[in-house]
DNA sequence: TTGTAAGCGTTATCAA
DNA sequence: TTGATAACGCTTACAA
């Protein structure tokens, strides 16, 4: 701790005047070279670093942007959360900016909240995950013109923000497509109920490549909450049918997982049971199954899964915010961004 | 947006000085009980919110605490911090500060960050979690007088700094003693690797107590990297032992998961492959399992596991800190929390 | 190209 | 008990 190092500090050093300091700092090419150079040198020699709350006094910008988080209801999608929140904070890192985190009840909460951290810490832009249809989050925010981008689109009008999504039908359509290939006619969907946008896109990508092949999607879907359990319901009902599906896409990792349980048993239904050194060797059940989000877990035991590119998705929203923070005001652009298929032993 | 509210508009609108307005928020007993009222009235009205930046650069202090995120290598566990870092933002944000999050490649990345953070941020403090033998980071804390709090104890020195921990021996503890009590006499033991202090110490927990019992740890442990795979080959092999073991215990979910699934296709070995409607029952395995962390993973499967208290240890992280923070200097404190046995199908 | 002056919103000091 | 003044470290406007 040699005291604290201030830009006067540094002008001293140099022997220039304090806004000649700041001019290298933010406007290095009105500053003479040889100048330039001798301040560098003294703020690299002094471990100068600009004191960002000064900073922001006098520019009304922080460099701080914020993020919710939410309780993980389910680790396995959890992980979804998690994985994009260290890419934002990585990239966001590299553009300068750092990032802050908060929680909260409800959307009246969450609005409170943004007034708090626009009037006490002069937040420069928030990253919202998860949009629904009429979102009143994103209605205050676009109202007060505060910088935002969503991850997901936003339901009822894709120009009406900033946002970055995964393309989920494209996803499924991977998955869907890639059964169909290995010879599959009845492709069965476990999905979350209607209403959802991203369940319902999801959905979609695996209905409309049945049609495309000219299969019938007719009494090979269901649906249920997310999780394990209701997974693994949900298929031995749909394994139960009159002509069940002979492969199931779904709609996450965590129904997946609880289908691939289902899968097992049917599978050893059929085999009476003498099946079981083909299963321990982790060789292919009867009945393929394709989760969504490649979450660790499905990594961990083998799940085919749709890849979510959770990494350049987060980079992406820091590329639009900057856009707005740091460039000049642009019309609010978008991007939808493709998923792959990782093949493992379910599929 | 009605324009700026600053100390100056509330001075104005409550016919004070801006300095009886500060004297308001501040120090509340030294101003008139009538004078406070009017200023208090004029905030509300106005909607007035201390501006922080100001504030910093007077006090020094942010009001913001660092915690780094890493990214998930294993979905399972990873839920932990997770669940930790919402804890810590509840209760962060209840005492008035807010979180900043921020990510380093390795210990010399992270010591790299400190600076930053300090120098540009005016960090209050940081909270770490997980520490290691010899952990530079706590070090470097240390001698620049960082306020700092571990989750997870330092290993080497117990009263080093500060810290909040959870006691990773009583958790195997209870589990063992749980399964001697279901009359187990041959308990195994699955952990990590030797060497780290949470493995360590979980491994101590069943150990003690198997030899409280007068009964025999020797040929009954098994280390291994964590992860379900590793888990699951790990049980096989104890298992497979001469005398194997008749329950296990394990230092993480993933282990278990995998164990429990080598538990499975075990009782399958003994019962000839007829036992399946039992399983599906989600009868116990014939093979209790009992994991550790509580993840939802392990909620959703069914898995007994123990359970960390992470909502109060990152209550009392962040109790620990602001009693640095707001309060006079005390000595550094500690507090080791006890975990709880979750008991669901598996054991 | 460089230096001077002012001000961002707050709190600490000190006088009234 | 209250109010005026200065200062925190920085950047913008303007003068040299």
């Amino acid at each position: 701790m040699a005291g604290k190092v201030t830009i006067a500090t540094v002008a001293r050093h140099a022997r220039v005047s304090r806004q000649t300091v700041s001019n290298v700092l933010n406007a290095p090419h009105i500053v003479r070279p040889e100048t330039r150079q001798r301040v560098l040198e003294a703020i690299t020699t002094l471990g100068y670093r600009a004191n960002q709350a000064a900073r922001q006094m006098r520019t009304g910008r922080s460099r701080l942007i914020a993020v919710r988080i939410e309780p993980t209801r389910d680790g396995i999608n959890g992980s979804v959360l998690d994985r994009f929140l260290h890419g934002l904070t990585e990239t966001a890192e590299a553009a300068g900016y750092r990032v802050m985190i908060y929680t909260a009840g409800d959307d009246d909460g969450e609005i409170a909240t943004y007034e708090d951290l626009l009037s006490a810490y002069d937040l420069d832009a928030f990253v919202l995950t998860g949009t629904k249809h009429g979102d009143p989050r994103t209605a205050w925010l676009a109202h007060r013109a505060v910088p935002f981008v969503t991850f997901g689109r936003p339901w009822d009008d894709p120009d009406a923000h900033c946002w970055v999504d995964v393309d989920g039908a494209a996803g499924t359509e991977q998955a869907t497509a890639h059964l169909v290939r290995a010879g599959h006619r009845r492709i069965g969907f476990i999905g979350w109920p209607r209403g959802s946008g991203v369940g319902d896109d999801r959905r979609s990508g695996w209905r409309r490549t049945l049609l495309a092949s000219d299969l019938d999607p007719a009494g090979l879907d269901a649906e249920t909450d997310d999780g394990i359990t209701q997974g693994e319901r949900t298929a031995r009902e749909l394994l139960a049918r009159p002509a069940p599906p002979t492969a199931l896409v779904c709609a996450s990792d965590s129904l997946a997982l609880g289908a691939v349980q289902a899968a097992r048993d049917s599978r050893v239904d059929r085999d009476s049971g003498v099946d079981r050194a083909a299963r321990d060797s982790g060789a292919h059940p009867h009945v393929p199954v394709i989760g969504f989000d490649d979450t660790p877990v499905a990594a961990a035991v083998g799940l085919t899964s749709v890849s979510q590119p959770l990494g350049e998705a987060a980079a992406r929203c820091v590329d639009l915010l900057t856009d707005v923070l740091d460039g000049p005001q642009r019309t609010p652009r978008n991007l939808l961004l493709r998923p792959d298929l990782v093949l493992r032993h379910t599929a």
